[in-house]
DNA sequence: TTTGCTGCAAAGGCTTTGCACGGAT
DNA sequence: ATCCGTGCAAAGCCTTTGCAGCAAA
């Protein structure tokens, strides 16, 4: 299971193991980021859990968030110029981001992860995460006029 | 040749073909930008143009740091909290990222080409360009204590 | 001469931080 | 009861923008 598809239960013992408080807010945040499938931004996690949590702020929307990056349980994507984007999908794929709608599609390769450890291994570089990006247009934009 | 190692005079005619002026402060920002191979900062292009250049204003490296970026002569890497560094570099390639020393040392490998362009094609998408970073120790890094 | 560029400073946007109150353990 | 986390607002940082003077074509 690569995409995380966690229980409440299992969001609080991961929190709890970390060494963190399981606050309300954090589940809600950690439900929403870790089960999300299209990459949003902080802004957008804050909107959706405010639905449920009306008083969250979105410090404590980047801060989680910060949590969860630190533990790999979500990787941070900065494109230029915009707001960061964060995947809950952590294993070695590519994503392709399209440059027109701003989709971003995750692509499972079994290749890709060779390719960067075998990449790791020749340079003697230790490896802890790694980002593949292809940007371009996608299947349904480039069929569209410029 | 991969890495762009080019006379002011090819820099002139690649500034006059896009239809850009080429002025004193062009040519020295770009001089610098496409010969570096140690990834900078707009800050540390900036730094070194003004050491010939002292007059020039970080607005004018940003903005022609901008130019290079957008017709493909340069790659900008955002790192998470850091300034974005720039990459002469822009064959499909893999960005060796040391967490702790920060160096940034690209590795050529002909298997990332191609596992670029079947994703890509695989997955119906228009590539216009692609990013790999490998996030880690370098070899130098990985042999000090923590 | 015309057009576009520079440099300055100010604005902008995203993200982080400080602090006092409140909730989790 | 203790300690950490929250929420608010303010600060911070990198980058972009507006504009008047100036250089390139």
């Amino acid at each position: 299971m690569s995409r995380s598809q966690k229980s409440d239960a299992s969001i609080i013992e991961i929190l709890r193991k970390k060494g963190y408080k399981a606050t309300t807010q954090r589940i809600a945040i950690c439900r929403f980021a870790l089960q999300s499938r299209d990459h949003p931004t902080a802004q957008r996690i804050y909107d959706e859990v405010k639905k449920v949590h009306p008083t969250v702020s979105l410090a404590t929307v980047y801060k989680t968030l910060q949590i969860l990056t630190e533990h790999g349980l979500v990787q941070e994507l900065d494109l230029p110029g915009s707001q960061a984007r964060f995947d809950s999908y952590v294993e070695p794929h590519i994503n392709l981001v399209c440059m027109r709608c701003g989709k971003i599609q995750d692509f499972k390769d079994n290749a890709a992860r060779e390719m960067v450890e075998r990449a790791a291994a020749k340079a003697e570089f230790t490896r802890t995460r790694q980002r593949l990006d292809i940007y371009g247009l996608c299947k349904t934009c480039r069929g569209k006029t410029k």
